[in-house]
DNA sequence: TATACTAATGACTAATCGGTCATTTGTCAA
DNA sequence: TTGACAAATGACCGATTAGTCATTAGTATA
């Protein structure tokens, strides 16, 4: 398990430096200090490994995103932090950010494809949720050009993390991209994205989250904890997945001291979503 | 000269299939119809077709662009044709936009990046020229962010011809974008992109730091500064970058009391660098 | 037809790739 | 100290790569 981390870690560097194509299985070893043999040991392919990877640092993008948009801030203040926590994420993250939102490679691979869109549309989904808090009704025409301009916005301003190292004012960043997207949800008046155009762009991964693949998903995460109570929370939330009878009070309570556990958020957060909550 | 073109667009095709790296010189005279010395004799190596392809597309991009900025249309129809312009080109050019908007070795070759990042300067050289005659003095301080926020739009919405063949209306999307560029325009307040950063972003700075370029530096916002502290605070660092003699304390204080200004925390991060502070 | 020249070929090389597996090393209990 | 087992190694494999060059095909002139 920890060496399985290592790869990522130095993979990651070299990634990011050349490209996926461009490194060798040779070079990730070398810079772990362990042989090509143990690589593979913890991977069965090079592709296996970037596979893990894109699941790693995008579902820590993703779940860093929704637990702000969740969070119950108050809404003069929800948009600045949203673009703060994004843009942290991008300052602190900025190698993977250099690989997942620029490698080509990762969307030539179909399977991969589909996982980065995927995320994407988790991504969408929060942004969506972040504007009906904000907005309820007032938007109903301009959602989705407002999430596709806040998504722009992101492109467009993370280059200055992503490319350079700049020291930059994030408070005064977050404030700015605030008001544009304030802004923009106040006075657009022309739609172009309906949502019919956002299920056509998302198609290929509605698949609705089976039981079978949550306990699957849960076991393989059962295998590697050790803190009592979380162990606890996750054996008995695999328990509700079967047969459920709590509370949602409970169930949240229960989720939360599984998303305080750094690597299991993601778990989380899908069992958030299979829950409702 | 005719092989060259035959060349570049069929490996343009394999290049937006595949990916550079993952497509061979082989495959790309085979789709040619043509030996392998052939493609030999018209570049000398791969990179060398990258670097051919790359000049010759994005050159047809830029000055596409800049030729509807820099055509007397009026003001009022003026954004339109601009996002008309430029979605007409994704449509048509969808291959090459996927290949050089997202295939990263483009960004780890560095003679590559530094033409593409010239490229860029020059597109963003065509969007300010349109603001500054749509806008005149309306817009000085936000600017650079109204630039800022186009290429944003451009990147989001461009995904949906590069990614996927829905048929759109071009003139409802550019009407759409054109509304949301002037209602940016109107009311953003709150800047964050400066020129100063519009600068540095299109200089990638990994050349060291010379004493005499740092002095340049130093002396160009010398100019500018009123405040006697901060000014005898810089000019007093100007002198230590000559005759370094105080102590690491005393200059990280002199340092900070320039950074507290907004435009001179670039010249404080490139001092602390000269100093290894 | 013979000559001279260029354009084009594809078998070839040396290097590197992802991936395998017989072997060695390290770590236990007995 | 021994034996059993797992972890780790790196030489090795077949496949593929970018790039070369002796050879051939095509063409124009004499």
């Amino acid at each position: 398990m920890l060496k399985k981390q290592l790869i990522m870690e130095k993979a990651l560097e070299l990634f990011s430096e050349q490209g996926f194509e461009a490194t060798s299985v040779q070079q990730i070893t070398e810079r772990c200090g362990i042989s090509k043999g143990a690589f593979y040991l913890s991977f069965k392919t090079k592709d296996e490994l970037l596979i893990s990877m894109v699941e790693y640092y995008l579902q820590q993008f993703v779940t860093d995103v929704d637990q702000v948009v969740r969070s119950s801030l108050s809404k003069d203040i929800i948009l600045v932090e949203f673009y703060k926590s994004i843009f942290q994420a991008f300052k602190n993250h900025a190698a993977s950010a250099r690989v997942f939102f620029n490698e080509k490679v990762l969307l030539t691979k179909k399977e991969l494809f589909q996982k980065i869109i995927a995320y994407d549309v988790e991504m969408s989904k929060s942004i969506i949720y972040m504007l009906e808090q904000l907005y309820q009704d007032e938007l109903h025409e301009t959602k989705y050009d407002v999430m596709y301009c806040i998504k722009g916005f992101m492109k467009s301003y993370s280059e200055l993390f992503i490319f350079s190292d700049i020291p930059l004012d994030l408070d005064q960043l977050a404030k700015s991209l605030a008001e544009k997207t304030e802004i923009i949800a106040r006075h657009t008046t022309i739609p172009f994205i309906t949502e019919e155009l956002v299920q056509l762009t998302a198609k290929p991964c509605n698949e609705e989250l089976s039981q079978e693949s949550l306990l699957g998903l849960i076991d393989q995460h059962l295998d590697g904890i050790e803190d009592t109570i979380e162990r606890e929370s996750l054996e008995l939330l695999k328990y509700q997945v079967e047969n459920p009878t709590y509370s949602k009070p409970i169930l949240k309570g229960l989720i939360e001291n599984i998303r305080l556990k750094r690597d299991y958020r993601w778990v989380a957060y899908v069992i958030a979503k299979y829950f409702n909550i």
